[in-house]
DNA sequence: AAGAGTTTGCTCAACTTTGCGCAAGTTGGG
DNA sequence: CCCAACTTGCGCAAAGTTGAGCAAACTCTT
């Protein structure tokens, strides 16, 4: 067993069963604790693990990264969220997924499916990007590096140049009267760019953005099709929505 | 045993079987461990495996991957060639980036470096995405999976609206009369929309591009401004460049 | 707050791996 | 035929890895 393979192991152990202890990797791997201990110590100034006392877990998202920080956040909802949306697409459809966690959750559900993607949510191009069973079109734009994300004119521009069945919109938060918001006020003229480019619009809202924040308005309610969300959603933003003629599926 | 298939094998044997020790791959192909060693020291210089103490590992990337064939060959003549051309690159400066893997390496070389950096090329994305010095504009397009790059009308559209100080432009192969040529058809439109975004077009070319193979020509040499190659370069396509005025620089 | 049990950092000794110089064998050209 | 360039195998010193022992630091319970 070579040392780095032994480290290799001891990552995927941790990612797997979780948080682990000296004794236990020891005993798993076949090597004294000493070793394990020297090893938790080169994996953690690589940054691969966090060191504790008694032994190692998983590493914790950098705090610094506002993606990290928003992409833990309430994961079941958002993952209802992306199931109930990923239940809509058809094969054979062109879609074009907003940037955002959400977006990133529902490209995770597209594995194998014969599909073409439009995106400039450098996530989804993550995860993407080695599926060789969706066509998958990136916007050009500017690299935003704290949110995953390409922005700018050459954004705005190539979209007026495609066309999708459906857009997956994101957003940061759903206003009373179902207003949709957005914090990034770069972001809102891609955002609009892209309702352009699609035949229908489905925003993608968990409860928790309900009511929401955001100093940018980005649409109405009356330019949503369909809007995805949970139950824990406010009852007066919801009949906004419904009375907007918007459908509301309930992930 | 020629050296060469000696070294193939052991990267199936890693690919088959995993990790491997040194004293096993010396057992497994008859020879000595100090000629193990300088295998896997060269393969791992060619980036084809992980060198760790005790054996080797393979590289965690794709493995029928025309790129990384490609990627391997001549790179210490690619590293000298990319290497003047950083050189030439200016701080604040705006500069293209063609696809292929000599921009790939010239990548490399501009960390940390405060430039604006355009690119179709995924692998000069994947470089520079984490360094924040470099501001990093990625064009839209197709995802070209086998070739690491975005093509399309998108590409074409997004070249339209930027412009560059320099194009740092890819070549298969140039022809005895100082024609730029090119495999792949599709890339021929969005090497053209590059050239015609920048002030300056700086073709890299080492040695083993003269003379070139490639069905679609790009350009003829007096579009060209500046050709970076090396000493192996065939003096009669040099003295082509020479004649129709451009510069050659021999790295 | 004190004590028991555990974990950690450290050093030491045994072992393995590595890098390097050197000599022998092979290939291709003048 | 000889020479230069290259590859290969071997020996040795340097560096890295491993496991054990021990004092200090830490956690948890009482």
């Amino acid at each position: 067993m070579l040392p780095q393979s032994r480290r290799d192991l001891i990552l995927r152990t941790l990612r797997a069963d979780g948080p682990s202890e000296v004794r236990a990797l020891a005993d798993k791997l076949g090597v004294s604790q000493a070793t394990i201990r020297r090893d938790l110590e080169h994996l953690d100034t690589e940054g691969r693990l966090t060191r504790v006392y008694g032994g190692a877990m998983v590493v914790d998202d950098d705090h610094d990264d506002p993606w990290a920080d928003v992409a833990a956040e309430r994961v079941e909802d958002k993952d209802a969220v992306a199931r109930a949306c990923a239940d809509m697409i058809k094969d054979g459809e062109t879609v074009l997924l907003d940037i955002g966690t959400t977006a990133h959750r529902l490209a995770r559900l597209l594995h194998g499916r014969a599909l073409t993607v439009i995106t400039s949510n450098l996530a989804v191009f993550d995860e993407l990007r080695d599926d060789e069973n969706v066509e998958l079109v990136l916007l050009g734009g500017v690299v935003r590096r704290a949110y995953h994300s390409l922005v700018g004119y050459l954004t705005e521009d190539n979209l007026r140049q495609v066309h999708a069945n459906r857009l997956f919109l994101g957003t940061s938060g759903v206003r009373g009267d179902g207003a949709v918001m957005d914090t990034t006020v770069v972001e809102v003229p891609v955002k609009r760019a892209m309702i352009k480019a699609a035949d229908q619009v489905v925003l993608m809202a968990d409860g928790g953005k309900f009511p929401g924040v955001g100093m940018a308005r980005v649409c109405g309610p009356e330019i949503l099709n369909v809007v995805v969300t949970t139950a824990s959603a406010d009852p007066a933003t919801r009949r906004a929505f419904t009375d907007a003629g918007v459908e509301v599926v309930e992930a």
